[in-house]
DNA sequence: CACGTTTTCGATCGTAGAGCGAAAACCTGG
DNA sequence: CCAGGTTTTCGCTCTACGATCGAAAACGTG
């Protein structure tokens, strides 16, 4: 019985949530999309495998988040021997533009193509913790560039949950965690004019995903 | 390289959480404690595997909630060839005792035994899976009994997290959810005296374990 | 300089959870 | 049968967070 790890490799392009997929350059499934990924070296564990081979194939030391999403093991998953898979959720922010082997390519996880083996469900499974998590950590920044204005995070969220967010009430919401820090620069307008649009970073303390939001929280110790 | 599913299965017991835990017979680590669980067989996924192996080895076919833990992979996590594990969530409710085998007992995992391994930490990272999502979920339901006062549920809220929970907010916040029914009948009180308590269970839509609470909503659709 | 555009800030509203205290409903002991 | 203790339950208020709206700020263009 093998192992394998695979990784749904996300990032926010033209508006739109996209994963990258490689074509299948063999038999079985041969030319479907399927998740980067392969086998898992007996001296190494799952954390370092992913990040091995994601370094290795594609230019991709710049993913700023990486965690476990779940194991697939149903046993016909995948035709021939039995191959139970790890797999993982990796975020790339969305100002870097990773130089990526020929057979692969981005894909809107809105309309997928036809995928290889169970790599499609895993897609959107991927999205999902995403999804979910935005909400209630600040895993967004992993989507973002080190720099970056309210509004063009803003499209960032929007694009990633699939609905419009405002602003306004992102800017508060992440201020009121501490999560955003200022930078006094401003960024120019565009063509058609408007106010100067001010830079943010995350601050130090707001850079690691910290924990759910509580909704029961523990005794004010006040 | 072999893999294996292991279970944290949880319990609220004499008001303080616990895992159950089998005394190894064997070396390594022979007279330790371990977790419950064993080799992943090649015609089951590890969801069905560790069903099975708690549900043979103990009588725990009452486990009300199953969810994955994570994948322990450290190559040298076990002395000798390379076992990669799968580690489950499990959680029993309160007013059940299952008949456990002789080597095998109940520990608070706020004191745990040497354990064998890594199934320490294991059961420790189970503990923080629960508490967090027993704040932004409902799985708190998976711990207590088809019928329960609001102030039994209190106790089990209490012993998992690990700090006092008000009876007066849990009902508010759980029946504001939807997520408890009231059932007419009440529980004649104690010698001490007392109110008799009303007795509750949980809605139909209150049973599956809810997503996370969204910090960011959905536009309203008003 | 009027107008459109985009960002940003302020004010208000609704809701969820926290905290407190009183009322309700029961015991036991005199 | 009543006084006091106990436990549950309900109501009120407070605070915090997110949603929503609108106006002001700061820029472009014709």
């Amino acid at each position: 019985m093998t192992h394998e790890v695979l990784c749904v490799v996300l990032q926010v392009r033209s508006g739109t949530l996209q994963a990258l997929l490689w074509r299948r350059a063999l038999e079985p499934h041969l030319g479907r999309w399927s998740l980067p990924g392969g086998r898992l070296r007996h001296d190494e564990d799952v954390e370092t495998s992913i990040r091995r081979q994601l370094a290795e194939k594609v230019d991709l030391r710049k993913l700023k988040h990486v965690e476990q999403l779940a194991v697939f093991s149903t046993p016909d998953r995948v035709p021939g021997p039995r191959v139970v898979a790890t797999a993982f959720l990796g975020l790339v922010p969305s100002d870097v533009e990773p130089t990526v082997p020929e057979d692969t390519s981005w894909h809107t996880v809105e309309q997928l193509p036809r995928t290889a083996f169970d790599h499609g469900s895993i897609t959107l499974r991927a999205r999902e913790r995403l999804r979910s998590k935005l909400s209630y950590t600040n895993i967004g920044f992993a989507l973002a560039p080190d720099l970056f204005t309210i509004s063009a995070l803003r499209d960032l969220y929007s694009a990633a949950l699939g609905y419009r967010v405002s602003a306004t009430n992102l800017q508060r919401v992440l201020t009121r965690r501490g999560a955003l820090a200022t930078t006094g620069e401003t960024v120019p307008p565009g063509r058609s004019g408007g106010r100067p649009a001010a830079l943010f970073t995350f601050a130090e303390h707001g850079m690691q995903v910290t924990d759910p939001f509580a909704a029961f929280r523990p005794p004010s110790t006040r």
